[in-house]
DNA sequence: TTGACATGCAACCAAATGGTTGCATATTAT
DNA sequence: ATAATATGCAACCATTTGGTTGCATGTCAA
């Protein structure tokens, strides 16, 4: 997985709001995420295709609406990996607790 | 405390580096960050503007030298705050169960 | 089938970003 | 005192970024 492009995503804030939407409501149309936004429809698209690429949402085709859904996965693994590692010991203690909960299938 | 800055320093690969190596020895000077790197000095010297800007880097006078210090908390803030909304339910047992274990003193 | 609706594509623009070079200043060592 | 070391500051530059406008395409409804 490409960890700049997912920190480089959740850099704008505008983004970080479109993904707080789709949290909100999954599957949502690119009108629907545009609605109420001080932003031009084109400049939305641009943002989720930023975001797509990061894998941070997927998108699939319904007539002529494209629905949009989040994918928390890139956000999992960046804080397990990446900021994981600055974290105190007894936050250490419980990452691995957790990797034991899930049953280390990974 | 201010999300943006945190998430924009957080956004380059090299100002991620610099924090690894901060990780690794803390106190660093200046000098001794830019070491090994393929960027200028005032390059090194931009890069930690920016990461003192979002809090997570401190630094100290000494001399001459200037040291630099990792701070987690942001970080950690950032984990908490914003990256726990997209996680797990098992994960949000495990942040309640933290919150716990660390005397619930905030 | 024709119009309305939802999205796609491309050119363009201003501002921010990441980098450089050159020079100034402050501190330490000889 | 002087030279070497460590950092600071400012101007400059290329590229990326975040946004716009205008037009094209695809799909649904009347």
């Amino acid at each position: 997985m490409d960890d700049d492009a997912v920190f480089r995503a959740l850099a704008d804030a505008n983004r970080r709001r479109l993904l707080d939407r789709l949290h909100a409501r999954n599957g949502q149309t690119l009108g629907q995420l545009c609605d109420g936004l001080a932003m031009t429809r084109q400049a939305v698209t641009k943002h989720l295709h930023v975001l797509e690429e990061a894998s941070l949402v997927a998108t699939r085709r319904q007539g002529r609406e494209k629905l949009h859904f989040i994918n928390a996965v890139p956000i999992n693994a960046i804080a397990e990996r990446w900021i994981g590692k600055f974290q105190q010991p007894v936050l250490g203690a419980l990452s691995d607790l957790k990797r034991r909960l899930e049953g280390d299938s990974q």
